[in-house]
DNA sequence: TCATAATGTGCGCATTGCGCACACATAATT
DNA sequence: AATTATGTGTGCGCAATGCGCACATTATGA
C-alpha cells in the first residue's frame, strides 16, 4: 500500500483499526461487523483477525471474535517507556488527598482528551475518569484548557470539525459559545465545566507548561456538583491545582 | 507473508512488534535499537516506526522514536470492550477496603501474570501492581495458583521454558521448588508468595473459577511483610479473598 | 579532521496481501 | 418444511505492496 507514500505500510494501519473496531464495541463482534467498522472487505478482515488471535491479541470464540488482556501489552507500552505517568501520578494522588476529590491528568489526542493519571476515587462520580478514558475535549475543562494553548486557527479548524453532542441541558455546543468558554480559559488561565458533560459532575482544570512553556497537558478535579459552587470551586480548588501544576511543570 | 499459512498477516506482526519494542525500553529509541529490538532490517523498521508516526501511535523528535499516548486506544481497547474488569474492580475496591491492603486481579499471559484490576493503594508498597502492570508468574502468589488450575504437561512445559530469576535470597527457581510450591497452591487452593518477588513484600492469592469451572483468573491481597506474617495472612486475609473469589464466580 | 556508525532514499523485484467466486453453513422468512 | 437471505470459509491467480539492497548523506566520536 503506497498511499502515495512510500514508507508507509498498509496492513499495519489495516490490523490496527481492526484493534480498534474490537475495543470501540461493547459486544464481541462477527466478522462482518468487524469488516464494516474498519472499512475493510471480509476475506482481509478475517485474515487481519486471523492473525491478532494467531498472535494472542484477540479470541475467536466460533462464531464472534473479542480482544484479550494480552492487548493491554501495547497500551500500557506507553505507561512502561514514558516517564511522564511516573511523574504524574503521585502528584495527583497527593492533590486528591488535599481536596477529597478526584484529580486526573489528561492530553489532548484527536478531538478528545485522553486520562494519563488519576487519583483514587473519593465518592462515587459516574463519569468515567479512569486512566486511559477518553472523553471529547469540547465540553470538558481539561479540553477547554489544552484547546486554549493551541493557536487560534487551530482552534477555528476544531470548532468547524467537531459535531458536537448535546449531553446535558448546560451542554455548549455552538461554535461561538464553544470559542468564548476556550478563549475565557485562555484568559483566566483556569477552565470549569459546569454539568455539561453529565449533570451533577463539574471540574475544573489548569493547564501544565513544560520547560518550554509548551502546554500539553493538563490537570483538573472533578467532584459531583453538590458539594461546591463553581466559585468555591475556584476558591478551594484551583490554588490546589494551580501548585501542582507548577510541580509537575518542574519536572517535564 | 504466508509463513506455512495462508491467512496471516505478516506485516502486522512487524508492526506490532514494534510498538511492543518500544514499550519495553524507558529510554526514546533509535531507528537501529528498534530494528535490532524487533529483529527486523533497518529499512522495514524504519517503514513501521513513520507508519506508526504517521498514524500517531509515535513520534520522531528528529532521532528517536517514542510512543504517543494515543497507542492507550489500542491497551484500553480491551477495558472497553470487556465486561470482565468492570464486574472485577468493585470487588477488588471492597477487598482492598475490608483488608486495608492492596487487592488485586490477574490473569496468565505467557510465562507472566497481567494484572486486570487493583484497588487504591493504602500504603507504600513498591511493587507495582498498577494494571496492565505485568510479573513473572512463576514466583508471585497469583501465578502459582493460575499455573496449579493448568493440566500436569502444561506446568512441566512451563517449567521447563522459564529462566527465573533469583529477585531476593527467598525466590523459588529450582524446578523441583516451583513444581511443589504449584501442586501446593493446588492442593491447599491458595498461595502466599513470601518475599520472593521483592525484599519487604507479601502476597496471598485464590484462584476465581467461572461458570465452566475453568480457572482463568485470579486474586490476590499485597502487603509490607512487616505487616503480618503468613499464618496471620492465611487467617485474616484468605476469608476475604475467598469471598470475594466466589462472588465473582458468579458472575463470569 | 578523519573514521566509523547510523540514517535516508531510490530502485527493482518477488512475495505477500489482495479481491473474487464459489461452496458451505446459519439464520430468517414464508 | 422449504425457500430465501445472509454470513463465513476457502482456494486461486494476480499485481501491488513490502522487501532488501546499495549508495548517498548525515551524525557521532576520537
Amino acid at each position: 500500500m503506497r498511499s502515495g507514500e512510500r514508507d508507509y505500510v498498509g496492513a499495519l494501519q489495516k490490523g490496527l483499526a481492526v484493534i480498534e473496531a474490537l475495543g470501540a464495541s461493547e459486544a464481541r463482534l462477527s466478522l462482518s461487523e468487524v469488516a464494516r467498522s474498519a472499512s475493510l472487505t471480509r476475506a482481509a478482515a478475517r485474515r487481519y483477525l486471523l492473525t491478532l488471535a494467531r498472535l494472542g491479541y484477540a479470541e475467536f470464540d466460533g462464531g464472534r471474535f473479542s480482544l484479550t488482556p494480552h492487548v493491554l501489552r501495547l497500551g500500557y507500552a506507553y505507561f512502561s517507556s514514558a516517564s511522564l505517568p511516573r511523574l504524574a501520578q503521585p502528584i495527583v494522588e497527593r492533590i486528591g488527598e488535599r481536596t477529597h476529590e478526584v484529580a486526573s491528568i489528561a492530553v489532548l489526542d484527536g478531538a478528545e482528551i485522553l486520562f494519563l493519571a488519576r487519583s483514587a476515587r473519593r465518592r462515587i462520580i459516574s463519569a468515567s475518569t479512569g486512566v486511559g478514558t477518553r472523553m471529547p475535549a469540547y465540553c470538558t475543562a481539561i479540553g477547554r484548557v489544552l484547546l486554549a494553548a493551541r493557536a487560534d486557527a487551530d482552534i477555528e479548524r476544531f470548532l468547524k470539525d467537531i459535531r458536537p453532542k448535546k449531553f446535558t441541558p448546560r451542554t455548549l455546543t455552538g461554535q461561538r459559545d464553544l470559542l468564548q468558554a476556550i478563549l475565557g480559559a485562555r484568559r483566566e488561565g483556569y477552565a470549569i465545566s459546569d454539568e455539561e458533560l453529565e449533570i451533577g459532575l463539574r471540574s475544573i482544570a489548569v493547564p501544565v507548561a513544560d520547560s518550554r512553556g509548551q502546554v500539553r497537558l493538563a490537570m483538573s478535579v472533578s467532584l459531583q456538583a453538590a458539594r461546591m459552587t463553581p466559585a468555591q470551586m475556584t476558591e478551594h480548588l484551583l490554588p490546589e491545582l494551580r501548585a501542582g501544576a507548577a510541580q509537575l511543570s518542574t519536572m517535564i
